[in-house]
DNA sequence: TATTGTTATACTCTATAACTATA
DNA sequence: TATAGTTATAGAGTATAACAATA
């Protein structure tokens, strides 16, 4: 139980104006807490957000190699491998042989795949919308333009959309 | 050496437009580049973004108690020990008992901390000109000032400036 | 018994590097 | 020899829990 304490110490710690000042600490803190929130809700649907960044790239680039898929979403090959290995398990995805070269696999969605992905879509959105809640359209489609700017600027990777 | 590749095979993975499209993955992904960005920057001057984060709050709350400190930036007191011991190590802050309770220590920045914050301040702010480069001065504010609307909405932590 | 600061332990990510099968 | 995918290992980062001193 809460021990009653003088107001000067019980005034909850707030940062610091130098950081709260920064637009850099909040990206990083935001991006964190972002990250987290996204994570949990997630773990709560028993998927993580990495099997959804995956489903959502194969949703659009049809068969792809994992070298590929990997690089596009900055993971490491290794780790893109156990993700795989659970989405084929649970029959979200496909891994086919490349006949020209047997090395390579080609991994594509399944139907359930996509069936999935809609559900997955709706728990981001529900998530979004309660994290930029005080913002009004407007608002928001400024904020996405200078994060999309902000982004393409020192990863080429997401100069995607025109 | 790289091999030549057909061009189809030869263009940059891009990601996909759904998560580009949500604004939730760019401040994730965002606040993840942006952090080890600044952790690299800081390493180079043989500092850490904590201590640096430390120095901020000592600089602008007086002497305070450690799970004050803790609490505001969100650290675990644990760690914030062996944040404090280097500090310390290197004589920008000083740790005293404080005599009404033993159990406290007060912390506080010494002048040669002051010093290394300013230092450190134009570091940050190096970054920063460097990450929000693309955008113009009305744009950085309006960027900031959503960022700040959006923290204070789920951490009240964030909201201490007017 | 509860709290402050401290220390030690365990667990999760991630990054690196070996390994196989194909080329 | 080099590459794609796989597997195993090691390191950093973080979270949890035990600990000593004081209240």
């Amino acid at each position: 139980m809460k021990m009653q304490v003088p107001d000067v110490e019980r005034r909850s710690p707030s940062i610091p104006g130098e950081l709260l000042a920064s637009t850099l600490f909040l990206l990083a803190r935001l991006g964190l807490s972002v990250k987290a929130r996204v994570l949990e809700e997630f773990e709560q649907q028993g998927f993580s957000v990495y099997q959804y960044s995956v489903l959502a790239i194969l949703n659009e680039g049809s068969s792809d190699r994992q070298s590929s898929i990997a690089d596009a979403l900055g993971f490491d090959r290794g780790q893109l491998v156990g993700i795989l290995d659970d989405l084929e398990d649970r029959g979200l995805i496909e891994r086919r042989r490349d006949e020209n070269d047997r090395r390579r696999h080609s991994v594509s969605l399944t139907p359930e795949g996509k069936r999935q992905l809609v559900k997955l879509r709706k728990v981001v959105m529900s998530i979004e919308d309660s994290v930029l809640e005080p913002l009004d359209e407007r608002a928001r489609k400024s904020l996405h333009g200078a994060l999309l700017t902000v982004a393409a600027h020192s990863d080429p990777r997401f100069a995607g959309l025109t």
